[in-house]
DNA sequence: CCGCATCCTGAGCGATACTG
DNA sequence: CAGTATCGCTCAGGATGCGG
């Protein structure tokens, strides 16, 4: 991953006149890449917002983000622990108990992320009537 | 695409009691994924965000969303239009000229992709500092 | 109960070359 | 100028089984 993001960083050492990413140095424009593609991946966002009504264990999260395999739960998870989005406390019982919750920073994006999901849950009708005109359209 | 979405309908009509997705039935849960799939894919956002000083032309875009492959501009706008979140425009001229803008319902997903890159921007050596803390932790 | 390791498939994406 | 067509690859992500 490091030596990608060295590369990326070459790469978009490119003049960049205007536009929504001119605000920042070329340098920066590799991690706010990165961060954009952490927010907007498969699952980062249903599970920041699943985390909405406080901490959350592992099986928990599972059952509330429908159709999550384990593998990318534990796999998002990390990431946003990484990231310092949410904090991760282990608990030394039998059976172990681990319980997953937001950091503030991971509560900022929370909000964001809670806005974009409630966006989908608004327009998905016009949406998708949008779509069903395009596609007789363009027949 | 169509017939992999029956099959995500099929397999999350499993019951799900809580969390972010419960607010709507399951038959809209498919959609949903398929639209914060879009809205969080590798350019929708970006070149969304790039539409907010009015029309641009294909190639301004390619300028102003920097990295992005003549391939994924097409890919990406074509996309945007179908579900009309953005207009095409086509000049009858020599040389051609097209033209892109965003609608009334891309404006308002427009605000909240906006919203998302400042937070990246905002956030992003918090974040680095976070991670390399973590990854010298690992060790 | 929690979650890591492995294998495997295919969608996403970039590079390049070509058209109206 | 504004795309289309094709090739090739990387890697996200699902399935499964094991380990603490």
């Amino acid at each position: 991953m490091d030596a990608t993001a060295e590369d990326v960083t070459a790469k978009t050492d490119t003049v960049v006149p205007s536009g929504p990413c001119a605000r920042w140095p070329p340098e920066n424009r590799a991690i706010i890449r990165q961060i954009m593609d952490r927010a907007g991946d498969k699952w980062s966002a249903l599970v920041i917002a699943a985390l909405n009504d406080g901490a959350l264990r592992y099986t928990d999260l599972l059952r509330r983000v429908p159709g999550i395999s384990q593998r990318m739960l534990t796999l998002t998870l990390r990431h946003l622990h990484r990231d310092g989005l949410i904090t991760r406390t282990a608990y030394a019982e039998v059976p172990p108990r681990v319980e997953y919750d937001l950091t503030p920073l991971g509560g900022t994006l929370h909000d964001i992320v809670v806005s974009l999901i409630d966006w989908a849950g608004l327009h998905h009708d016009e949406i998708s009537r949008n779509r069903d005109r395009f596609d007789a359209a363009a027949k």
